[in-house]
DNA sequence: AACGGATTTGGGAACCGTTCTCATTAATGG
DNA sequence: CCATTAATGAGAACGGTTCCCAAATCCGTT
């Protein structure tokens, strides 16, 4: 099967959108994403930004996840295309880098195959502070 | 440092939280365990409910987690006091199991120190479908 | 048993992030 | 251009969680 399938066509605001959480190196909120560009004068709705944030994601060029007070983040990792990997995240600023974890996948397979499940996925997120805000 | 200290007295409805949690084997949103103890005839408030659920998990006696749609839900893991650990949870029916991740952990401190971060913590879940729900 | 102060309770309002609705605007392509 | 189709964005709606506070409960003390 073929990747997966853009929902919305290349638009000023979708690249306004990605263009701005390439900016940063950490995970960030739909609606600080959306602060951001409105500060910066550009003319978006919060319901676009929502859009193509769930439209990033669905393309694999946006990972989100939810950090420990259950705020859903965004980032971009389309740079590196490499699929599914994970990252160490400053609680503090949010700065994140991608970590290395094929040992992870390997322990999260044969864990649950042995509990007997199926159709496996996980999440897997390390937080901390990172050096500048220690 | 001694353990944690319990932010509510022994009271009838702290245990019926507890008590509802503990008789289910996985992970439970703080609604569903209030309708269940409304639904078995206890008079007890949603408030009431989201207190002892924060008390517990505080206490360590109650995990929490998001599951991948955000929600936030609990899970009593009191009985095995083993501390920190992880889990393999049903995506169709919430069952949980506890599951051996002395390798994570290890792979998570490193990970973390590598990348120079400090006071570090993890989330590591794995969702798949039980052998009931496959 | 009665009292008084401290704690807990729970109904409802407030809050906040996200999704939905839908009239308006912009893009496409014939 | 015009007609068709897709995208936009303002605001309403929604759902989960927290907050507020008056009423109820608990407890140690007379
Ligand atoms: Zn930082
Ligand atoms: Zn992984
Ligand atoms: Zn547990
Ligand atoms: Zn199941």
């Amino acid at each position: 099967m073929s990747p997966q399938q853009t929902r919305t066509r290349a638009t000023a605001q979708g690249a306004a959108v990605r263009d701005a959480l390439r900016a940063e190196d950490g995970f960030r909120s739909a609606q600080s994403v959306y602060a951001v560009l409105r500060a910066d004068g550009q003319k978006i709705g919060l319901s676009t930004v929502y859009r193509h944030l769930q439209a990033f994601t669905d393309d694999g060029v946006v990972d989100v996840i939810h950090n420990p007070d259950g705020e859903t983040v965004y980032r971009f990792c389309g740079d590196t295309p490499g699929g599914h990997h994970h990252h160490v995240v400053c609680r503090s600023c949010g700065r994140a880098e991608e970590v290395e974890g094929s040992a992870v996948e390997r322990w999260a397979e044969q864990t649950a195959a042995k509990a007997g499940f199926v159709d496996v996925d996980h999440t897997v997120e390390v937080f901390g502070l990172c050096p500048d805000c220690a």
